[in-house]
DNA sequence: CGTGGATTTGAGAGAAATCAAATCATGTGG
DNA sequence: CCACATGATTTGATTTCTCTCAAATCCACG
């Protein structure tokens, strides 16, 4: 079932980039050991030095920094199809942790292997290399997120990205998605409490913007929550033109 | 002079990655194209789409993002031998600005030109991907610095990290260096208002941690500000190693 | 049912922003 | 070489946002 790890991975691929069938065939003969993982695990810790790179194939992951008091700050958030510690690639020794937020069945590539399909498909390289560059620029949104914006203006903007990202996956229906995040999740993506999650989700609600029940979100009038939270897709470069 | 301008390149190139000397022959072969701007000169723009990517020689840069009520986040700080835009190699449209912070000499060079490069040598495309790849490790630690440190510490967090790049370009001494920041830049990098800058950095003097002059910083007593930020280096990837 | 995690509510404290003004350079033109 | 304009830093007073602490409620699941 190899095969079946691939296909996720080509299809997010595809999303962002320009690959030709037989980029697609190379990437479908990439060795890849599939594993299941529960709820809350840990698949690499900061300080560690992989040799491999995770695939998520089925559920949610996130990755993540603590401060010595344990606060936690989610850097991102990863959707099936996604390699969230592609930069160990070339970055040997891991600065954050790298854990499942549901249960989840990752594929393992090595890097030797990866490192090998990048000299033989340069478009390929180029593609991994770009989904780097996502991921990096989807951080420089979120400094502006955290720095600068309100706590609502915040919430918004987070949920709407991942509206964008998870209907380009066709994970979404009506502006309707499911997101397994409880607030505290919610508030360490944030910066924020998770008394004022709440807060803020009340206050969202209140402004009928959203709808949540348990973790089903479904966003009530997209036009206005782009306004109110500023938001631009530019940044997700989801168009391999951009 | 293009040598001059690859030479910078090179320097910072060396820092972090093990390059041999043709791949550091291939370098200077570059066509580098000089241009001198002033400070707070805008170098590319959010929107566009450059066809060049932009070294900086001398001076300092930095990359910004901006709310639609005008409040400024600063997203990265460009030392030289940087490339700030080099992600422009993958994404074509750019989702933030990039400015002149001083007076500076830049060098221009064409995409093109840094893709042919890659492609003779595999081991500078992995150097530059791994140079893109340290950018987004630091923006890792920005979100965790917004999103979780209180100002004081969010503060000294950054003063630690401009030394420790700086020294790793020889560009320190005895804890002391340049940094042509105002306090409303500081306050635009950490997302913290002018006025409370000032009395952060107050504190901070009080408390017998920095001392401050205009642009020239120094850092009193290292242990005790890497202590009191939480400091760890690893994320910096300095060593080839990590 | 009972238990534990998640959500919700209330009250109060604290951190940081805002607004406004004063002071301090620094650099320019007369 | 001084008067003045401009930008940066500093100070004070007040407001706003967000956090903390503590407790109550809700809900899924065994």
């Amino acid at each position: 079932m190899t095969d079946q790890l691939a296909s996720t991975l080509i299809t997010k691929l595809c999303v962002s980039n320009d690959l030709n069938e037989r980029d697609l065939q190379a990437l479908r003969r990439l060795p890849i050991q599939r594993r299941e993982y529960g709820a809350r695990e840990a698949i690499v810790s900061d300080r560690q030095r992989p040799h491999v790179c995770c695939l998520v194939t089925e559920g949610f992951a996130f990755r993540s920094k603590t401060t010595f008091e344990g606060q936690r700050q989610v850097l991102s958030l990863h959707l099936p199809g996604e390699i969230p510690d592609l930069q160990s690639l070339h970055l040997h020794v891991m600065d954050h942790d790298l854990t499942t937020l549901t249960p989840c069945v990752l594929g393992f590539i090595a890097h030797e292997a990866i490192l090998a399909l990048n000299k033989e498909r340069p478009s390929v390289a180029a593609a991994l290399w770009r989904e780097t560059l996502i991921d990096a620029a989807i951080f420089r949104e979120w400094l502006l997120n955290l720095g600068r914006r309100p706590a609502d203006a915040r919430m918004a903007h987070l949920l709407i990205e991942l509206y964008y990202r998870l209907k380009a996956l066709g994970r979404e229906r009506n502006g309707e998605f499911e997101l397994p995040l409880t607030q505290a999740d919610l508030g360490d993506c944030l910066g924020l409490s998770t008394v004022h999650v709440n807060r803020v989700l009340q206050q969202l609600r209140g402004d009928g913007l959203i709808e949540v029940e348990r973790t089903r979100f479904r966003l009530v009038n997209i036009p206005k929550i782009e306004k109110f939270s500023e938001f631009d897709p530019t940044y997700l470069h989801l168009d391999p033109k951009n």
